[in-house]
DNA sequence: GTCTATAAAAAGATAGAC
DNA sequence: GTCTATCTTTTTATAGAC
């Protein structure tokens, strides 16, 4: 099955090269704002030829996409294979430091939630779907272990928790830090993974255990339920 | 001086309806995606009339936000007169909690960060320059109150703070939270309050003071200097 | 599959009558 | 100032030769 393996293996290089552009143009500016004549500029084809790979520009979102994805999955493979007796906590900061590199390096696609046309197209593609939902699965699973040992908030609901660290791997603060310029990339990391973390607050004292005293300020809330609404 | 009031009059009506329209489209579609054509339907105006009132689409995106930040200032004014002995962290709540609310709303207008037209249209906006400004001091005098007062982390720069405050009043996790339709606004919000100030990970028993232990999983960090790098 | 050339449509902005 | 009608540019996408 090696036989037109030559041609076939140019061809997948020329799909990276195309790929690995887009994700960069995507971090750099943003889907809206990348057109596909910078794309076919930054490889050095025609656009006529990369519509031969890719049938929209949605796709090729889709496919940068597909591809941070699949780094981040080999990441949490590699933290797991690396101490495989970490506590899930640990693995979960590590995976937001990987994210926030990520982001710092340029290489952080973002794509707009808005955007309906895009939407529309990542809801239906299998691949990217069914990425997601892998990462959503073993990421859910240092989450509920993290709450079982204790060292994530029990109060938080485990999706809150996941949308937060993807959250965070797009975060608009890691962009205002690093623009500024007083901090270098590794402070700019470990201040945000305390504020993600650790929170705003101060740690309290552990007072007299008045749980969310903190919480209510002015006015008296409500008795209504609070906490998870489903099991 | 109210010789020609009531044709001025109707003219601020009509720009401030144009203004509340692209508020909520800006809120609805972002920047990129909100067209002009769109904001002259749902005002139901001509587009040439538009244009005698506005130079650029970005134009209207700096009214949008200098509305929205007349709005927060007045909000904090009504809060510093409501409880003027409210701890600095309870206003600061407050704040976070109001532009959560207005996020639920719909009336946040989120405007990408990547477009440099509409940065630049920004930047040269001097109105819209003073009422950041004026809403990142009045802010960042509660910043380092509630720092001083021992309530916010000390390890934290207040342009941190600032910055996530800022981030948090468009935070896509709302979004999704709201999306999934299992919590109300007001339980949303209070999750939200809890994992921005309170952090993801669990309070601290307070063991034997070690400081930040838990955010050195894996590897051993450089010892180089933490921590704020300019006074 | 890759190219040049060209649709086809969308969107920001303006001309000129009233 | 407001309108209709139009211009201009940008951008997605495709024909058709090689």
């Amino acid at each position: 099955m090696a036989k037109t393996s030559f041609r076939e293996q140019q061809l997948q290089l020329r799909e990276d090269a195309i790929v690995a552009s887009v994700n960069r143009l995507l971090a750099e500016k943003g889907f809206d704002l990348m057109t596909v004549d910078e794309v076919v500029a930054d490889v050095g084809i025609a656009k006529a030829s990369l519509y031969k790979h890719f049938n929209s520009k949605e796709d090729l979102a889709a496919a940068a996409m597909v591809r941070v994805l699949e780094r981040a999955l080999a990441e949490l493979a590699r933290l797991r294979e690396q101490d495989p007796a970490a506590p899930a906590l640990s693995q979960l900061k590590a995976v937001a430091r990987w994210t926030m590199r990520v982001q710092l390096a340029g290489e952080m696609p973002s794509l707009p939630a808005q955007n309906s046309s895009l939407r529309a197209a990542l809801l239906g593609h299998k691949v990217y779907l069914d990425r997601l939902m892998s990462l959503s699965d073993e990421l859910g699973v240092w989450i509920t272990a993290a709450q079982a040992a204790g060292d994530l908030r029990p109060e938080l609901p485990p999706e809150v928790v996941l949308y937060t660290l993807f959250a965070r791997a797009c975060d608009p603060v890691l962009g205002l830090l690093k623009a500024g310029g007083q901090y270098s990339d590794e402070q700019i990391i470990e201040i945000l993974l305390l504020s993600c973390f650790g929170g705003l607050a101060a740690a309290q004292p552990l007072l007299e255990s008045e749980p969310n005293a903190a919480l209510a300020p002015a006015k008296k809330r409500a008795p209504a339920s609070r906490g998870r609404a489903s099991p």
